[in-house]
RNA sequence: GCCUCCAUAGCUCAGCUGGAUAGAGCAACGGUUUUCUAAACCGUGGGUCACAGGUUCGAAUCCUGUUGGGGGUACCA
């Protein structure tokens, strides 16, 4: 049982000891104590004087009192208006430290049995990857990562899109334009170098759109009369039949684009343990739709399309079946969420995907819950808001992306210069340099996107640089290598026994109080799907302890028991710094 | 038109299921190093929480409406 807990049980006993009203814990709200009052746990007194019939000051002193007596760990407490502050004894702070002090595993729940899939990356194979892509590997990498720090059992998936019209208008621009170039010939990465001709299909086309409304076509009939479009569609239905030369073209090309994506998931740290492609998938649902016509839950229109009617829970009317018996996008998405399930049997599944989507994961759902699939509750969008440009959108196919390669090749040399200025190499090796570097920079990048809640959109300014120093990765990485470098002052090993110095400073105090927030952090966390929670605790963290550093003496510290205790409390803290920054996938180093 | 998300300091963002005087960072200004890493710490200035109503002992937070912005509303994915 938490302190929390028991304040809230003793709470409930309290009411009905004193003023005979039998209650609930979830009837009485606890806070944190605003820090310009004494105590570290309030309690709001307003909703109790329903049952005290007195003023809320008169009730926080007949709990405060209950609390005192019946409570050990609350040694003192103070009433201010409507609010009751309570002081927790120290060595119960103290006592707190002891405990995660001796658990290597604090802040890992043991497994619950409980399996979840988390959908993310799924990227197109006909462009490099931007910073929207970025945000999305980010956000599923560490989604994934908390929620396995919270006793699941965590399956990482990729969907990747590998075919389309969108994939042969990079091959045919290619087979046109190309003159036969490989990413061996060009030095180009294979991603790009399919992304390039992806550019110049789309100028082609547009050029082919002017010739043609030039001549008194509409737009609409430009977009579909141009040559190169039309090409693309043949070729799409070429590939759909198995025409040899241009299924070997689209595995060649194919295979340039994965060997550039494995390249930045390495550099990003992310990992899949199942990879599951279009190619393989786009013939799979239609099952689901026979069912669901069985059922009764989809309907069929004259020319033969299938619908589902969604008007009463407010949406629309959605197509699902094209009426030449092809799939659209949705058929796609319902037979792969089955083979999802018979391939894994999880529990809950987890779709990473940009909120543009998020009518189409509502339908989804729906139609699943629908058709009865007992596993459609564990269905959840982790939608999040895109990643905009001073100038706006990104968009591939102008050219107006801030490439992903690009971005993180600058954020190491930024954290190059940064740390070359600041002269904190010395004694390096050159491959030490560069992990640091690789280190530091994609710190500063990860954080810089995971510290926004998900759901907001992002503005991203490619003019101002990503910061290193203030509420950044880079000063989270420094405080955890400067608690490394007090220990390693110490030859501290972190099995050193200590014993409570007598009081605790406010500092000391604070930095304990935060470090046994850890668990109740990771599990908003989980709950919220929200590295942000996890980025801002530990941005506190950091800034506490950088407090308390400055404030407390460690190792100049002349008395023998308390420079003990503040080593096992700097220990304790860069131990949840690095849980918690490795939650976000950022490593932090032990010297920078 | 309809649906949906968003709006907090000059900028980028926190603010837990409604609670005390709305907080950080950046930028600006001032200070701290013969002492454990100054990517740090301390301080100053900066707010009509988009606007208007409502509910409540109490609203940045909940409800309604308005304005502004994003996204969706395709036999694209």
């Amino acid at each position: 049982m938490t302190l929390e807990q028991k304040i809230l049980h003793h709470l409930s006993e309290a009411v009905q000891a004193i003023y005979q009203t039998k209650t609930d814990t979830d009837q009485f709200n606890l806070q944190e104590t605003r820090k310009e009052f004494e105590g570290q746990i309030t309690v709001v007194t307003f909703p109790i004087t329903e049952f005290s019939k007195k003023s809320p000051e008169l009730t926080g002193e007949d709990l405060g009192n209950y609390l005192k007596t019946n409570v050990d760990e609350i040694v003192a407490f103070n009433v201010i208006k409507g609010f009751l502050n309570l002081v927790i004894s120290d060595e119960y702070w103290f006592q707190q430290l002891k405990e995660i002090y001796s658990a290597p595993s604090y802040g890992i729940l043991p497994k619950t049995g409980n399996k979840v899939m988390v959908e993310y990356s799924s990227p197109n194979t006909n462009k490099p990857l931007h910073l929207g892509h970025i945000r999305n590997n980010l956000l599923g990498y560490s989604v994934a990562e908390i929620l396995a720090a919270n006793g699941n059992e965590v399956i990482k998936s990729n969907l990747v899109n590998d075919r389309g019209i969108h994939i042969c208008k990079s091959m045919l621009a290619w087979q046109k334009y190309g003159n036969g170039e490989t990413p061996e010939s060009s030095g180009l990465k294979g991603d790009h170098l399919v992304g390039k001709y992806y550019v110049i299909f789309d100028k082609e086309y547009k050029k082919q759109q002017d010739v043609l409304k030039a001549q008194g076509q509409s737009e609409e009939e430009a977009k579909k009369n141009a040559a190169l479009i039309q090409e693309a569609q043949q070729m799409l239905q070429a590939w759909e039949a198995g025409d040899e030369p241009v299924i070997t073209l689209w595995k060649t090309m194919n295979s340039w684009v994965y060997a550039g994506f494995e390249q930045t998931y390495a550099k990003l740290g992310v990992d899949f343990q199942k990879f599951y492609y279009e190619s393989d998938t786009y013939l799979l649902g239609k099952d689901i739709i026979d069912e669901g016509l069985a059922k009764g839950v989809f309907f069929k229109k004259p020319d033969g399309s299938v619908w589902i009617d969604l008007t009463k829970e407010g949406l629309d009317e959605k197509l699902v079946l094209r009426a030449d018996g092809t799939s659209v996008y949705i058929t796609q998405d319902l037979g792969t969420a089955q083979l999802k399930y018979n391939d894994f049997g999880m529990d809950e599944s987890i779709y990473v995907v940009g909120n543009e989507q998020d009518y189409h994961f509502k339908v989804l759902f729906l139609i699943l819950e629908k058709l009865g699939k007992s596993w459609a509750k564990g269905l959840y969008h982790l939608s999040y808001g895109m990643v905009d440009l001073p100038t706006g959108k990104m968009k591939s196919r102008e050219g107006t992306v801030v490439d992903a390669d690009d971005l993180i090749d600058e954020m190491v040399a930024t954290a190059k210069q940064r740390t070359e200025e600041l002269g904190k190499v010395d004694g390096f090796s050159e491959e030490e340099k560069a992990n640091l570097y690789q280190m530091i920079g994609m710190g500063a990048l990860k954080y810089f996107l995971l510290k926004v809640e998900p759901k907001k959109r992002l503005l991203f300014d490619p003019n101002e640089s990503i910061d290193f120093q203030g509420n950044t990765g880079p000063f989270i990485q420094y405080t955890h290598a400067r608690i490394c470098s007090v220990l390693s002052k110490a030859d501290y090993a972190g099995t050193e026994t200590f014993a409570y110095p007598g009081q605790l400073a406010e500092t000391e105090r604070d930095l304990l109080v935060n470090i046994s927030q850890y668990p109740q952090v990771l599990n908003n966390a989980s709950q919220e799907h929200s590295p942000a929670l996890i980025a801002n605790y530990v941005y506190d963290l950091a800034k506490l302890y950088n407090k308390f550093y400055h404030e407390a003496p460690i190792l100049k510290s002349d008395d023998e028991n308390l420079k003990t205790f503040r080593l096992a409390l700097s220990a304790a803290s860069a131990a949840v710094l690095k849980k918690g920054m490795n939650l976000l996938g950022i490593q932090v180093p032990e010297r920078m």
